[in-house]
DNA sequence: ACAAGCGTACTTGCATACTAGTACGCTTGT
DNA sequence: ACAAGCGTACTAGTATGCAAGTACGCTTGT
């Protein structure tokens, strides 16, 4: 597996979740294929509990399915939890953007500020990775305004299917366009006009639907 | 701890979850209470590993909180992640029982109108129990309706905290006001009117608000 | 009396071993 | 040739024991 690397102060179930999630996000642990609890702990050198963990973990959102005594495997894309996954963060990024938009204060504008600034910039150096960060990054700031970061932190649980279809659409991301939405979103923010940052952000998050299907049609191996 | 007999064909790992889960919510594990892995599994004549796993688990949605070599104790009530879990159920129950209405089928309304027509009938009966578990399959027949099982799971797992105010407001549970409410909402179903049904399930779920804050004065010993 | 320091009894994290159940190929009988 | 049945090699689920770290009371020295 890649990034195998065990890094910080995380534990070795920590270590493995991380590792696994990110492997199956990048598609070097491929939709469909079978994965052992035993082989993963003897690549990332670890006793199979802390793996067996990981992958319990992994099961509850469906991105692995876990078979009694026949084995495990990743599962294959499946749309209607891709679909459920962009729902989600749709309609709660709408709802929390919104929120976010009445209630920030100037340190809040002014990092938002800084973090379209250096998309500008990191657009103008070609650095993709950058700009998919500060993209995150963007999005994350709007549940910590609103003091929802457990909300965050099970759209994301969520988002792992919809990651994989934007591993495969790579090619396809337009920085531009991103900058372009997060700047009127920024604009929304300084006037506090909660009902346009929401537009905004409607509009930002409406285009997920037409990529999957796209996608579908490209590898339609990886799907149920 | 109460209901801990072991039922159907759930594995060991299930069952300990369910059961600690159980005694969170119904208050049987105080809020702020240690509760020790080894003591658990005794309990359940369980060994600590699915124990363990359940704990892991439990944690994630921060219910219980696990301090490394020190101990787990039940999570305060904390009104943050309270308002988080009834931020998450109105916005994507909102949304979704407006997608409900517009797809339902003949089917799927006559379901509706079946549980109504029983909340009724063991509203005269006086079955507080029987009710809430119609109130429940009420909201999960919206997520049936529009395949959006998964975030069922999701909106579940962090109404936890929101479940813990609940139980200490039993008694203000009002059936006959929540069975109105079911059949406008019915209603909105039958004319096919997702506005109407939307206006009425934000109704339905805005009570939640001002419970939270009375219990807070109520018990303040079990909120942080 | 009181503070420092050690020892004991806890905790969870992890490794290891065993259990139970499945898949599949080989053997054996017809 | 072929089907039935056994054996082997896998799987995940669970039990057990050890490792590492914390809390706290007792001992001991002043």
């Amino acid at each position: 597996m890649k990034n195998c690397e065990k890094i910080g102060k995380e534990t070795n179930r920590e270590y493995a979740l991380r590792v696994i999630r990110e492997n199956i996000v990048n598609l070097e642990l491929a939709p469909g294929s079978m994965i052992s609890e035993q082989d993963i702990a003897n690549e990332l050198s670890l006793s199979r509990t802390p793996v067996h963990e990981a992958m319990q973990e992994l099961s509850s959102t469906k991105i692995i399915e876990i078979l009694p005594q026949r084995g495990s495997h990743v599962s294959l894309i499946d749309m209607a939890l891709v679909d459920e996954a962009v729902f989600v963060r749709s309609t709660i990024e709408s709802a929390i953007t919104q929120m976010a938009c009445e209630q920030a204060n100037e340190n809040d504008i002014q990092e938002l500020e800084e973090n379209v600034t250096l998309q500008k910039f990191y657009h103008e150096k070609n650095n993709l990775d950058k700009i998919m960060e500060l993209d995150n990054a963007f999005h994350e700031k709007m549940y910590k305004i609103t003091n929802k970061m457990q909300c965050h932190y099970m759209v994301r649980l969520m988002s792992i299917h919809y990651d994989r279809i934007r591993e495969l659409h790579l090619h396809s991301f337009n920085p531009e366009r991103i900058i372009t939405e997060h700047s009127q979103i920024l604009e929304a923010f300084k006037k506090k006009d909660g009902n346009a940052a929401k537009a905004e952000i409607d509009k930002h998050l409406s285009r997920h639907h037409m990529q999957a299907e796209e996608i579908k049609k490209k590898y339609p191996q990886y799907f149920v």
